[in-house]
RNA sequence: GGGGGAUUUCCCGAGCGGCCAAAGGGGGCAGACUGUAAAUCUGUUGUCACUGACUUCGGUGGUCCGAAUCCACCAUCCCCCA
């Protein structure tokens, strides 16, 4: 049998943090972050990671793994996260994968070990190069000569998607439609229940976003971003330079935008992404909602949770 | 007080007599996504009984077969002269 694991997804200031950190104080569990940004260190204020009363309170892993100027890829991701998980049950801990990131927590859950290194940087910025000179189409023209079921499901203006698919193809001898036909066979990795976090109302999810940049900025958004960007972490347009939270900051510290309309920009650049995540878990079969009403309570919520769990 | 410019669909902004329900961008809504993912991309966005009809381009009234586009007056805003 698996290792049984529990999981709370949902989208960005839905309050996931908190249910898991409920969860694991009641149930006798660690925390697993599954955030593509939390990882960073000094990325705390903009991404929302936990107080350093709440990493006290209970054990949190993935957190603060690597420096703002690292490459940090979902394979990463699923290299220790596995690890932290194994070792957190062998303690006799109950894993909570915490996290809005759909794709790490995908890759993650789906056991596929025997997937070969399919990624070629070099290979990428040839692709890349190709693409800028000669158009979208005449990679996606590639692709469907090599893949045409993969090409057929993305769209050529996709370019990053092409362009991976191809990379599969070129670094494994496979083509992307069948390493994810081999993946699928996989199985599960984990006996795991996945929750998320499913609002009934979306405006009261987009209260909240909204009220969580007003405090971040309180709590010096703008401070740690100005900190952020002397260490260049922005111009090296890695992962961590895509976050949101400070790249709505940026034109601000430049004079170009006031305060008040970054803030603005960064609630709207919030509540997209949220929608994104909305759309990922909605659709993935494995996650079962737990719905959030104006009427749930911290309290019932943590309760409707556990239920779920025990009879899972 | 005199002269000039502006007013477009949720926002910004094209349009300057028919091909305009009106480019483009933003936002909204919906969706895709298997090792770059807080990324990337797609569709849609006046109304309806929707291969057609109806109501829109500050307001009112004109000109014209036909107006967002021309004219007159009114309203609001901006600039220049006084």
């Amino acid at each position: 049998m698996n290792e049984k694991i529990i999981a709370v997804a949902g989208p960005t200031a839905s309050g996931k943090s908190a249910l898991a950190l409920a969860l694991a104080e009641e149930l006798g569990g660690e925390i697993v972050s599954c955030d593509s940004m939390q990882i960073y260190r000094r990325m705390n204020i903009g991404t929302a990671k936990p107080t350093a009363d709440e990493l006290a309170r209970v054990p949190h892993h993935l957190i603060d793994v690597c420096e703002p100027d690292e490459d940090f890829s979902c394979a990463d991701y699923v290299s220790l996260a596995t690890r932290a998980i194994e070792e957190i049950s062998s303690r006799g801990k109950l894993p909570i994968v915490c996290g809005g990131t759909g794709l790490y927590l995908d890759a993650l859950l789906r056991k596929n070990d025997l997937a070969p290194d399919t990624v070629d940087e070099d290979l990428r910025a040839e692709l890349w190069a190709r693409y800028e000179r000669e158009g979208a189409d005449a990679l996606w023209r590639e692709l469907y000569e090599i893949d045409r079921e993969s090409a057929e499901a993305t769209h050529p203006n996709n370019v990053k998607r092409v362009l991976r698919a191809i990379e599969i193809y070129r670094t494994a001898g496979i083509t992307k439609t069948e390493l994810d036909r081999r993946s699928l066979e996989g199985g599960m990795r984990y006996d795991a229940c996945v929750l998320y976090l499913s609002y009934e109302n979306r405006e009261q999810l987009y209260e909240r976003i909204n009220a969580r940049v007003d405090i971040m900025i309180d709590d010096g958004l703008v401070e740690e971003t100005a900190a952020l960007r002397a260490e260049g972490v922005f111009e090296k347009n890695r992962t961590a330079a895509q976050a949101i939270g400070y790249k709505e900051i940026l034109p601000y510290l430049d004079g170009h935008v006031s305060l008040a309309e970054a803030a603005e920009d960064l609630k709207t650049a919030t509540r997209r992404y949220a929608k994104r995540q909305i759309t990922w878990f909605s659709a993935k079969p494995y996650a079962r909602p737990l719905t959030v009403s104006g009427e749930t309570t911290q309290k019932n919520l943590l309760k409707n949770a556990s239920e779920l769990f025990q009879n899972f």
